[in-house]
DNA sequence: TAGATTGTTAATCGATTAACAATC
DNA sequence: TAGATTGTTAATCGATTAACAATC
């Protein structure tokens, strides 16, 4: 019992939490208040204070929090006081612009490992990164001992991807294939699709 | 009062349940149940027949649903009986690969309209559209009566980019940068930032 | 008919908000 | 000290699940 049991919604904000104060530093800012903060991730104060004191008091009555401190809590809480290395698998267009992506860098991943099945790509050159062939992929996989990948193939080649990284020492899987995936136990995945966010607006208009 | 107030996280799943039964239907089946779709999307049968019954009685008592009569009704629900023309603000990594990504051509979306602010991006061609000046976004936009966004621009832009977009016709936007937009009453805006949702699940690694 | 599955109601569960004593 | 804001408890709100009559 090293770990409270901690609602994996309130996991999920505590990057957006992270997102505001960072910005919040960098426009020289020290100290903020939940009030703030709420006001920056669209929250209510009463919620960022609930959220928070899961994890220890890290504010003070009447000042607030030190940006810097709970930044680096949050972190700590999160495991990104590191940086993880993440392969990408498939790379057209989506993958390959994961693999350009400049915003991973100062947030805790970079991109090591990347993947495709074409001949006409497999061996060549992305920025620093030589395209490798999906059939050497759980060995080179295990052999980096890579955690993170990111699917960004056909859906209909999605789930075999994933089966084939359930080989693998990885253990997060975010999947830009429309479709879900089944995994084990143990690995974690996450979505993301554009064209169901944009269908959810589409409602309203 | 002719559109019962539905909680904004059905509408949000409609488009989950939609992508399963394309792809039932691609598989050949005319016939699904809410225990089956249920599997598919990861969700409850319980929660699958109450979300659908938000809408009218869609199925029938010891059968289930018709895939293709279901499907068209949902797209009704979400508005994409239609092709929803886009643009798309920043030519960036992202929004070049948004601009080319295809998966949006069947799913009711088509990219009509691109823009940047680099000179030497201005003019060019990606794929059958020229980029245009983001200075001339407001006039450009408005003329085509273009009413979905995606924002593709860096961070600290996103929001000057968004204020610009609330004097045109767009209502929905879909922001990759990673910051929260303020928008007005009546505008819609969905997130997109991988750099969260990688944070999200380090949290179990 | 017998079996299956819907639509819906009531019960449960969990998340959010409001309020306030503690205290910086 | 007076004002501000936390951490936390209790109240409220909303979403999910379980159960089952209706019926195809």
């Amino acid at each position: 019992m090293d770990k409270k049991k901690i609602p994996d919604i309130i996991i999920g904000r505590l990057p957006l939490y992270l997102r505001a104060l960072n910005r919040m530093a960098a426009n020289g800012s020290a100290v903020t208040s939940s009030k703030e903060l709420g006001e920056w991730v669209g929250i209510s104060a009463a919620q960022i204070r609930k959220d928070i004191s899961q994890f220890g008091e890290f504010g003070k009555q009447g000042t607030g929090y030190n940006i810097d401190f709970l930044s680096k809590k949050i972190r700590g809480i999160l495991n990104i006081d590191r940086i993880w290395d993440v392969a990408i698998i498939g790379m057209g267009d989506i993958g390959h612009g994961l693999t350009e992506y400049q915003g991973f860098r100062d947030r805790g991943f970079q991109v090591t490992l990347v993947f495709d099945n074409a001949p006409e790509k497999i061996g060549s050159k992305i920025g620093e990164l030589t395209v490798h062939n999906i059939a050497d992929m759980v060995d080179i996989i295990n052999t980096a001992d890579v955690k993170i990948a990111m699917i960004a193939v056909p859906a209909n080649h999605a789930q075999a991807i994933a089966d084939e990284l359930t080989k693998t020492s990885v253990k997060a899987i975010l999947n830009y294939a429309p479709i879900r995936l089944n995994v084990p136990d143990g690995v974690h995945v996450q979505y993301i699709d554009p064209a169901t966010r944009l269908q959810w607006m589409t409602y309203y208009l």
